[in-house]
DNA sequence: TCCATTTGACCCCT
DNA sequence: AGGGGTCAAATGGA
């Protein structure tokens, strides 16, 4: 939603950012950073809210505020996708095909269309094992694993050689139904304090996460019944919108022995989005993505975070 | 029954 | 040959 404007307020020629000075641009990001956490704090509060409150006002209010702060937060992914990817002069011609990549990528929005037109990222018949990749669009380090507004799947998790944590790797959920060539990998690469790098690849072209706009637009008509509907049809645990799904959790054995792949383990170590560790058994229920991870610790844990 | 996650296996690249 | 990225069957939760 925010990529176009964007797009078209970066010229051709040297940009106006690239003329800061890179202290200012540094400062820029920090800024945003920042923003986009105090949203992910926000919304923490609001989806322990929205469980608490089914009913009356605030059932009804609640759902439009967390979806406006999950807009928030992803116009300051891509501002911060677009800032990021413009470092250096070396970067440049990344912004570009950033930018290119964005917006060919409207394309995509027809499943039908999605074989010729989305190839240039993702074949759709993509045979397994093929990883020739572009340069990382977006490389991120935080203390916290923390939402970026859009919803993500988990395609696999894998050790790899220097590292001494598993590597999570997720795709956007609308990868096969939009053709969205998104995807990141989740590192954890500190133990103490937790430190996650996240690596984005490629750009959302989804129009489904435009689908909030839509639904507010809905539930704001004139039609009072569209409004109730709306509420009804808007429960947290819709994985569109869930923020839990949005990331979830990463999985990582205590004791990870040299195996390149998540051995059979009773004793897990659950990383769950906001930097606290929490143990499970795996034979327990499993605290899903959407929930099980008490809000109040999860608060608790994420005022530490910010002191 | 559907959907997300897990995980062993496959395959490309270096 | 080995590492890294992805696939897809199995599994489990809702």
């Amino acid at each position: 939603m925010l990529v176009s404007p964007m797009i078209q307020s970066v010229p051709h020629s040297k940009s106006a950012m690239e003329n800061q000075p890179s202290n200012r641009r540094k400062a820029m990001k920090e800024e945003l950073v920042e923003g986009r956490d105090a949203a992910n704090q926000l919304l923490e509060i609001l989806v322990c809210k929205s469980n608490t409150h089914h009913e009356g006002v605030e059932g009804l209010v609640l759902p439009f505020a967390e979806d406006l702060i999950r807009k928030v937060l992803r116009s300051f992914t891509n501002t911060l996708l677009l800032l990021n990817t413009h470092n250096d002069g070396s970067d440049e011609e990344v912004m570009y095909t950033t930018i290119k990549n964005v917006s060919s990528s409207v394309k995509c929005t027809n499943p039908e269309d999605k074989n010729e037109s989305c190839k240039g990222f993702f074949n759709a018949k993509r045979r397994r094992g093929c990883h020739k990749r572009n340069a990382p669009t977006w490389e991120k380090d935080s203390s916290i694993l923390m939402e970026d507004g859009y919803v993500w799947r988990k395609y696999g998790q894998k050790m790899t050689m220097n590292a001494k944590y598993l590597r999570s790797y997720y795709r956007c959920t609308h990868k096969y139904n939009e053709g969205c060539p998104a995807i990141k990998h989740v590192q954890r690469i500190q133990e103490d304090p937790p430190l996650y790098r996240t690596t984005y690849y490629g750009h959302h072209n989804c129009k489904t996460s435009l689908s909030s706009e839509i639904m507010l637009e809905s539930a704001f008509s004139s039609d009072s019944s569209m409004f109730l509907s709306f509420s009804d049809t808007f429960p947290i645990k819709d994985h569109s919108f869930s923020s839990m799904k949005e990331e979830p959790m990463e999985v990582i054995p205590e004791d990870y022995g040299v195996h390149n792949q998540l051995p059979s383990s009773d004793n897990y170590l659950l990383l769950c989005d906001y930097g606290h560790d929490y143990n499970y058994s795996r034979h327990d229920t499993k605290p899903s993505s959407s929930e099980s991870v008490q809000f109040d610790e999860v608060y608790g844990s994420s005022l530490d975070f910010y002191g």
